[in-house]
DNA sequence: TCCATATTCAACGGATTGGTTGAGAATGCC
DNA sequence: GGCATTCTCAACCAATCCGTTGAATATGGA
């Protein structure tokens, strides 16, 4: 599993998408309730909706004829971690980075983004 | 100051720039020190820079003709506190991140980004 | 002064993004 | 069946992003 940190990124990278995610961590939503604060057409939150899964931060459940939005915290823990590498120092933590550190590097010389068993844990 | 989470998630969102981070993080580096591993052009280098810097995630300081890149952890942190509001719910964060949900919904309804004072500490 | 080095600027091209609208496709209810 | 509700799909548009190239702008050293 484990989302490349490209989507996760870019699916954060937007407001609306970002107060998506608020409201969501208050209760889980139908999509129409989802999109009825927002001024934007519903077609336009669908499509929020659908980047923040591809994400891995909601996961979407048909039930009936309403589609219920869940967060889904655990990516966003994942890149939360990943990026407290670049803040705290502590020797405890320079172990795990050093391997983040390696995996980046190591990408740079490969086909593009797909690795199935490869790269535990970080990243 | 602290710069805007879509100009930060969106200078996280690529590789070429987290890769950058990463070797900025062993040390400082001139520009063209920066470019050596990659494949594009010096140019395209020098731009990712830019986006780097605005975002606030490193700082640039010419010395001599060297441009020196230097990493700049804190906006890093910050971003990296405030997605921790939505992995951990204990109530020793909960405050603040009531805090953040509260600014969150209250800038929807404001003009485009720009607010100097208010907003103390996360965002 | 002349030249090499270091870095950015400007203009371009193609891909992606964030929005729109209008037409579908499921589903629940009468 | 017929109809309203919920949600997505498809085509489009303007703006932005990521890269290119070639020229311009410092700066340091001979």
């Amino acid at each position: 599993m484990s989302i490349p940190l490209d989507i996760v990124f870019a699916a954060l990278a937007d407001r609306t998408r970002r107060q998506i995610l608020a409201m969501l961590l208050e209760d889980d939503m139908a999509v129409t309730d989802v999109a009825e604060p927002f001024e934007m057409s519903l077609a336009a939150v669908s499509k929020h909706l659908s980047i923040l899964a591809g994400a891995g931060l909601i996961s979407q459940e048909k039930r009936g004829r309403l589609k219920w939005c869940k967060l889904e915290p655990d990516a966003l823990r994942e890149a939360s971690v990943w990026m407290q590498g670049f803040g705290q120092f502590e020797p405890i933590h320079l172990d795990a980075f050093e391997r983040f550190l390696a995996q980046e590097l190591e990408e740079r010389d490969e086909a593009p983004d797909a690795r199935p068993g490869a790269g535990a844990g970080l990243s």
